[in-house]
DNA sequence: ATCTGGCGAGAGAGCGCTCTCTCACATCCC
DNA sequence: GGGATGTGAGAGAGCGCTCTCTCGCCAGAT
């Protein structure tokens, strides 16, 4: 036996189709006996309209594509910020009864894949998580006639709206907090410069020092933590004397502060650590990381947000949410 | 203009529409130069079969609920064991052009909503990460004729296939090598006892301590760092002389290292550590952590092969997968 | 030359729903 | 009281596809 259909219903109800799709779209023009009589046809049977049949008359699907565009897999699982941006587009979308449907694309394969996909028409939407700069994904799915939106400024110049944390102000604000604390010989640890986070936070970083009339001490990581080490090393190398560090990210910053203390350096006395993202682990480090908060589950929401309202004929503006400086101990 | 029918493609290559159908499935009974003649008008088209159209007649979706019920939304975001599974199951999933739905089991209402949502017939079937015992949704949606798997074993007896790694046999091999190494005093921070992964935990180190004659120290924490460092003070509190801690997890574990660095003890020197999981952070602890390494990606691997299996009548039968002891420098 | 069998292609129903169009009937105003 | 207006419900087309059924045609057997 087969799930029930409105056709099921509204024999039980003693109505029509039409009448009994009226009651389940909640329109107006039902009289409230009738739409009661279809009410309890509808909870009797357990009806649950099929999404297929709908979807093919209203060409709407109620579903949107999270599209995870990293190459590294490493990163993906071991950045906190995926999932935190995931859990909360979720969250948001299925407040408005919409599905998620998550499509990773990491290889040429699978952005293919995904192009397909999209210009299927299988989504009303799609959410954009691209974090490098070489992506073609972003030029790609603007082209679409679908509605996309972007989590972080795309790297390349393309007509996505998009949601991203002021980057170069929270470096400013973090490179600031390290020159205002007596630092003379501040290093940074820039992230990869074909992403715009990387980018961003080392122009803040260099914007703050040459106001500040300090020479850069550049290395450059790739989020990740062993690259983190592996720079504050190549750091300590070229200018043994620093005595501070901001960092692209926290993640770089844990194993730049395992690099110091298999060093020897002392955090914060011999050296004053600075990261950037505040994740969880931020606290538990030794010590624990001044870094720069950025709201990543309200960058989300905003982006859900950006593209429900996009929906609508909304604005295409570009949100940007402030960051904000944590002191802890390391700086 | 709107997307390209079937009904065009057959149009254009002078057939009838059932041929182009057959051409699009794949269907052996084509002549070769028809088939031809309707790849051609495919490409030039551009042609994306309309999947609800095709839904609404096979009853089939192509696509697959990922639920995540973990009403903990910070668990989620901190642990890397659910990005991980995410990514390996939606990577398996891709390779056979399923469609991942993302779905967030936290409150009861969402609760609801995905127990619609599946017995509205949208997807195939259904994977269910679920880590509390008290959850509802395994019965739940093994009661609805939906095929279900679960990654790791459902708290409650309930006929669903699950993939699982083996808790017990690998609290038994971290516990031992602690024995082994010659300590006396072996605590556990255990995990919360309404999970599985907490409760056989427990239960393989006090396989071990009874037959090695040696008393159990129980704390409970509940897989967070936090949780971890209070258990841990906790333990130092109940006995100051013990000389080994085997962590439910490396979370916690790292929580432990904290808490025993901050009470001035040295590790492995004073008291030997052993997590589980063996999570990216464990490399980067001070020390770093001697843990279980269970593959989750390979967990979540399985438990697609499992649910595909299911789609073919093919076994029910739970799979668990060994863990392996890895020896780092905190025990 | 006729018949049979098999294979490739077309016709057409129908999946479950929405939505426009139409109609029946009640209400209102002059 | 009669025509104009409004309002609630039904009829039916059609969204784009798959799949069964049917038919035409050709090869091989008789």
């Amino acid at each position: 036996m087969r799930r029930p259909t409105l056709e099921a219903v509204a024999a039980r109800a003693g109505v029509s189709r039409a009448t009994a799709s009226r009651v389940v779209n909640n329109q107006t023009t039902v009289a409230p006996h009738i739409r009661d009589a279809v009410q309890r046809a509808i909870d009797e049977l357990g009806y649950i309209p099929n999404s297929a049949a709908r979807s093919l008359v209203t060409q709407r699907t109620d579903s949107i594509a999270l599209v995870v565009s990293e190459p590294g897999t490493r990163v993906f699982s071991e950045d906190p910020m995926f999932s935190t941006a995931i859990r909360s587009a979720s969250y948001e979308l299925e407040a408005v009864n919409k599905q998620v449907v998550l499509m990773l694309a990491s290889s040429p394969k699978s952005h293919a894949r995904v192009e397909r996909y999209i210009s299927g028409g299988h989504v009303d939407g799609v959410m954009l998580i691209s974090m490098h700069g070489a992506d073609p994904l972003p030029s790609a799915l603007s082209r679409l006639r679908v509605p996309v939106v972007s989590y972080g400024r795309p790297a390349v110049p393309v007509d996505i709206p998009f949601v991203d944390n002021d980057n170069v102000g929270g470096a400013e604000a973090g490179v600031r907090h390290l020159v205002e604390s007596g630092r003379r010989r501040i290093a940074t640890i820039a992230g990869p410069q074909d992403m715009i986070a990387g980018q961003d936070r080392l122009t803040g970083y260099r914007n703050v020092l040459r106001d500040s009339d300090r020479r850069s001490i550049v290395a450059v990581g790739d989020f990740t933590r062993e690259s983190g080490a592996i720079a504050m090393r190549q750091l300590l190398g070229d200018d043994p004397a620093l005595d501070a560090v901001f960092v692209g990210n926290d993640l770089m910053a844990v194993g730049a502060l395992q690099a110091l203390r298999q060093a020897g350096r002392r955090v914060p006395d011999d050296v004053a650590v600075v990261g950037f993202d505040d994740i969880e682990a931020a606290k538990y480090t030794e010590p624990p990381l001044t870094t720069l908060r950025h709201p990543i589950a309200e960058q989300a929401a905003a982006m859900v947000r950006l593209l429900l309202g996009l929906f609508e004929g909304g604005s295409r503006e570009p949100v940007i949410l402030p960051t904000e400086l944590v002191v802890r101990e390391s700086a």
